[in-house]
Formats: structure tokens, sequence, C-alpha cells
DNA sequence: TTGTATGCGTTATCAC
DNA sequence: GTGATAACGCATACAA
């Protein structure tokens, strides 16, 4: 492996100059760059990135922790910082947690280690105190609705949307309201089972436990669901998902044993990716892609420190009226 | 930052010894042990992750290669690969490449630059010539059925398994079959284009170009499908489709114009995902992630040298017989 | 415009 | 067991 020193030999040149040409400095002669150019050819040179890093003051790589890759939500979201990725020059470092706090804790110490620029957590189930200390070390940004304000965050108002959803099932007149969460401990879940119990408080409808279904998350979740809406006594005439593919599963299952969608049962969910544009379900639309991105944005930024950016950034959402409420 | 030096400054140690602890080497005495950990902790010491890999032989870091994080047969991928990236301490770096020649040479570059220690194709454009001028540097693995046997490669047989889903579909009777496939030119769609016109000449019938569905990929290609198919003077009685969400998006949209499935139109897919689950769509199942997690180990291994590893590992297909055919 | 010298923070070799 | 010191390969301040 040739280094800078042996072409700075072959080219009659120092050192400084072949770094100078290697990264396009101004003040250097055409000779002695073609000399140097002429030498890298010769020895099919290429630069040592590990050293360029070293010696920098960034890795341009940057850390970006979920639970599991292949669930629509995080593809897209990352979709959306591989895309914003491109343009800035930065690299990706997936780290995948499964939601386990020692995974998430090994990013930080990639930031805090300086091979990470940055660090964004798309979920995550370490706490914000932990995450905090962690903050010295570089821009950490949270995808989620947080009310921690020295937290960078990027997020639609989770409960307010969780609310008008229920709200809107309501005015469809519906009063028998179920709910499907991914994890009831997690982040959100907590702040939306309170606004499911206000809003049927509110309604005065009494809170049924086996109404609010938890661990649900794919498709075949969806189909669990109306496994056990069969078995109910009571049954609810409206469901509010937290994801597109939940909703289809309930839907698709839903089919198989004669529940009319909506006239039965109603189905609400969020999310409006392709899969429920196809099935026209009605969504609560979420620019994933773009928190992707944006979280991106903020990234560079704050690294670069270029401008004050905004801590909490708050992206709307929009409900999508299809088919099946 | 603190770093080793001052840390054996206060611990009155060597570098040295600094180093040994922190790498838990043997012939350390307890008692400069305990004062290096000691000194670690008052100036909050951390590792400088960039400088020990500029140290190391290793960067622990290993480039995937994809042209869209989420489509849910890439997605799949990543979480086989990096379900075993855990295991095995290496981090993955996404490299986003939307097919584009320019984005995978960099991926290419970043092995040569010494900054990964190996990079893994689960899709690509540029050329096996191009590619290969990248092997001395560092392991490089192909998620393709490939016939160049100095690429190590994991996949299962494309071919042979498209044949036998044209050879499955006949077997129930079509004659008049239809396929739909991703990138007419990319890596396997020739290929199977080809067991396409044998598998029909074989049968007698005519080879319809219409019949041959391109840049087909997502659920709502599958439903551009069933809006050609409606304007179809001669229609096809099954169609091969080269993945589930595609097949599904053909079956989503064929319930809204009438068509039945499978009696007036068969659909097989490829993949075996959940979706083709929970909708009854038969497929012929690929270990999607299996490769993924494969194609790490494979890596790992040919890194370490420890053991000669296969150049082509052939995966099994399996077809699953659901209610679409 | 160019070169020298030093820093970046570790690991590893070798001598003691 | 321990410590000097030389890599690792590049960037850059400073001097010329």
């Amino acid at each position: 492996m040739a280094t800078i020193r042996e072409i700075a030999k072959i080219a009659q040149v120092s050192v400084a100059t072949v770094s100078r040409v290697l990264n396009d400095h101004p003040y250097v002669s055409k000779e002695k760059k073609r000399a140097v150019h002429q030498a890298i050819k010769e020895l099919n040179y290429s630069r040592n990135l590990k050293a360029i890093q070293l010696a920098n003051k960034h890795s341009n790589l940057v850390g970006v922790v979920l639970p599991k890759i292949d669930l629509p939500y995080f593809s897209e979201i990352v979709e959306g910082l591989a895309e914003e990725a491109r343009k800035l020059h930065l690299q990706l470092v997936l780290i995948q947690s499964n939601y386990e706090t020692e995974k998430e804790r090994e990013a930080l110490e990639l930031l805090r280690g300086h091979l990470m620029d940055g660090i964004i957590f798309c979920s995550r189930a370490i706490s914000l105190t932990e995450v905090r200390t962690y903050q010295e070390y570089g821009p950490i940004i949270l995808l989620e609705d947080t009310d921690q304000d020295d937290f960078y965050s990027i997020s639609i108002p989770h409960d307010q949307a969780f609310s008008y959803g229920l709200e809107y099932l309501h005015s469809k007149g519906h009063k028998k309201m179920a709910i499907a969460l991914n994890r009831t401990d997690g982040i959100n879940s907590q702040k939306r089972i309170h606004s499911y119990k206000k809003m049927m408080e509110q309604i005065k409808e009494p809170i049924r436990k086996n109404w609010i279904f938890d661990h649900c998350l794919s498709m075949e979740d969806g189909v669990s669901i109306v496994q056990k809406y069969l078995l109910l006594k009571e049954k609810p005439t409206a469901i509010l998902t937290t994801n597109d593919q939940l909703a289809a599963g309930v839907i698709l299952e839903a089919a198989k044993h004669q529940i009319n969608i909506p006239q039965d049962l109603a189905v609400l969910s969020f999310d409006n990716q392709d899969i429920s544009k196809v099935m026209d379900i009605s969504t609560i639309g979420i620019p994933i892609k773009e928190m992707g991105s944006e979280a991106l944005k903020a990234l560079y930024k704050i690294r670069e420190g270029l401008q004050p950016v905004k801590k909490k950034r708050e992206l709307p959402f929009k409900l999508i009226e299809r088919l099946t409420v």
C-alpha cells in the first residue's frame, strides 16, 4: 500500500504538496500537480480513509439507531435519511437495537469515541436521562414527540394526532372504539392510552381492557386482533391502529370472517403508506420520509454550527379519508 | 479530551500499560490496573475509535450496497445482515445506490480506502468487470445468482426457480402466462425472460410483448398491471410476479374489477413475505433473511481467513401453495 | 508556492 | 510485568 510519502518521493515533492493536490488546495503549481498525479497513477495509490478520519475533525459517519429495519415505518425513515445523506456526503451506520438498551448505549459510545459525528434515534428504549449524558459528545436527534426541550427532536405531535383520530371516529358516530398499540411500555403508547382514556371518559364510555390491543406491529398482528375480536362478547365498532400494516391485517382477516368494513368495524390507521392507498384504508398521514431527511439536515447544520437549529421540530399530520371509516 | 498519555501520567505508568489495561491484556499487575482505572474514571476518559481503527488492521465496518432500503426484499436482507452483524461485532454502513454506478463505485472506494472491511452487494448496476478490480482490497459478496466463479455469491438459483414457477402454472393447466419483472435490464431479468421464452416455445405459445410487464416493484405497480390487463384484447390466465407486494397489488386491484383469482387470473409470486401469508398468495419462498446472515458470516470468515469459504453458495427455494393459483 | 515538523491517539515490538 | 518508541497515514501551522 503506497502512502503519500512514497508519492512525494517519486514526484519529487513534499508530502504537504501531495496532500494539497489530493485535497484540491489552491497554490500548487501545474507541474507539481501533474507530477503528483503521475506518481499516484504509477503506484496505484489510494488514500487511507482511516488516517484521514483521524487527522480530521469529522468522520462523516452518522449512527442510526432503530429497533428493526424491516418494518415499513423504519425503512421509510431510513430512506429519507439515506437520500439526504448522499447529498451531504455522510454515511449512515445502522445500529439495530431490538430495543435493547445495551445496544443503544453502544451507539452512544460510538459517538463518544468520535467515530460518529452524530446519532439519530428513530426509536429507543434507553432513558433520556442516560442519553442526555452523551449530548456533550455530539448532536443527538430524536425522532419522537418529546417534551424534554434540551433535546433535538423531529416528529408529529403524536397525542394530538391520536386524539384527532379518535375524534374523527367519534364524529362518524362511533362510541365503541378500540385501539391497537405497538408497545404499551413504549415512549408514545403511554400518552396514547392517556388520550384514549380521556376521550372515552368524555363520551361516557367505559374503558374495556380487552379493547386495547397490545404488541401490535405487523400485518399478522392485525390478523390476531380480528381473532380476538371474534371472541369478544361486547364488540367495538371502530378501531384506531398505529400503522397501516396492522390495519391491512385487520381488514384482510375481517373479510375472511364476513365482517364488513366499515359497517361492522371501522378502521382508521396511521402512516399513509403504499398499502393504505392500494387498500383504500382511511389513515392519518405522517411525513415519515421527511422526518428522516429533516433529521439528517438538522444534524448536519448542528455539526457545522452554521445556524442556530430549533430544538423541537413539529411536522404536520393529515387525515386521509378513504373507505374504511 | 483525555488521551492515554494523560492517563499514563496520572496513573504513573506508561502508555503501553494503559493500552494493555484497556484491551484486557494479561501481564498487568493488579495495582497498576487499578491505578489506570482510577485515572480513567477521574478524567472521564473515552478511547478514540478513529485512532484505534488506524492502528488496527480492521475497521469492523461493512458496506452494504442496495438500490433502496424501503423495499421489503432489501430491508429483509438487511435485517439478516444486522442480526448477524451484532453477533460478530461488525457495523453496517448503508450505501444507497438507486442503481447509480457512481454511488456503487463510491462504496468500492471505501473498501479500497480501508474504511470498510468488506462490501456486500444486495443488488447492483455496476459491471462485474469493474467490481473485479476491487477484489484485491477486501472481500466482496454478491447476493445474486452469478456465473462468474471468481466472486463470492449467495443466492437461490434464480432462473431455475423462475422456470419452476412457470412449470407449476403450466401443471395447473395454464398456457397463457404473463410475467412481471423488476428491471428488464437488471441482472436477473434477462435470464428470466430467457426462461420464459423457452417455456412458451416449449408449450407452443407465442410470445406476446404486452404480457411481459416491466418496471414492476411495488404494490402500486401491481395495480397498474391490472389496469393494463383490462385493456388487453387477449388476456393471460396466469401471471408470475417477482415479489409478493406486486402480487398483492394485482390481487387487490383485481378484486375491484370483479376479476376472480385464481379462476380468471392465477397469481404466483416470489419471496413468501408476511403479506403473502396474510393474503394467501401462492408464492415461491426465498430465504431472504438467511441470504443476509449468510453473507455476513461468509464475509467474516473470509476476513479472518479461518476456513476456505465456498465461492458460490446456493440456497434453496420452495413453492408454497396457497389460494391464488 | 513549497517544505519541514508536528499532531492526531492508539497499538505493537522490543528490550529490560 | 513494564516502559520507550516506532509505526499507522494523513493534515496543517508555520517558516521559508
